[in-house]
DNA sequence: GCCAACGTTGGC
DNA sequence: GCCAACGTTGGC
């Protein structure tokens, strides 16, 4: 089992919204970025854990726990054209993007925000906390994975 | 809202 | 295949 960190805008989608989401589930759609398509396509898995990082608000950090609950599948999104994700260039016989299901699994009892990350020095080689990196989608280490869960504690 | 750091596009 | 121009992300 592999764990990740994901990034949402709260004012997007929150994960209050993903906690009141039918099933507490939600398909991850819209991500296009090749680099993070790559490690949904080719990575991740049913059973796989997630952080859930809200984005571009007041304070940026980690506030919950999801879990994959799907196998990769093509992100009908971009073969939408009514859709806000939706790629003219995407083949459908092709699938150029892919999604996976997340469901809620828990809320940290507070956040752990991005200064704390910084901060703490058995997080410095996390993807997150290096320069410029803006992957919406990411890998983190178990080490990393139980050392911010219990920082949320 | 600014802007640095990236990623993508497309002409050559 | 280089690289300038453009678009996007996301912290501040």
């Amino acid at each position: 089992m592999k764990y990740w960190l994901m990034k949402s805008e709260p004012d997007d989608i929150s994960i209050d919204d993903l906690q009141h989401s039918p099933q507490q589930t939600m398909s991850w759609q819209g991500i296009r970025n090749y680099q993070a398509r790559n490690f949904i396509r080719d990575e991740m898995n049913t059973g796989d854990s997630v952080l859930f990082y809200h984005s571009s608000c007041k304070v940026p950090g980690v506030v919950g726990i999801a879990t994959v609950v799907s196998q990769p599948q093509r992100d009908d999104t971009a073969l939408d054209p009514q859709s806000r994700y939706f790629d003219p260039k995407s083949d459908p016989s092709k699938p150029r993007w892919w999604q996976v299901d997340i469901q809620f699994t828990a809320k940290l009892n507070h956040i752990v925000s991005l200064q704390q990350l910084k901060s703490d020095p058995a997080l410095q080689d996390m993807v997150l906390v290096t320069k410029g990196a803006r992957l919406s989608v990411q890998p983190v280490t178990a080490e990393e994975f139980c050392h911010i869960v219990s920082l949320g504690q």
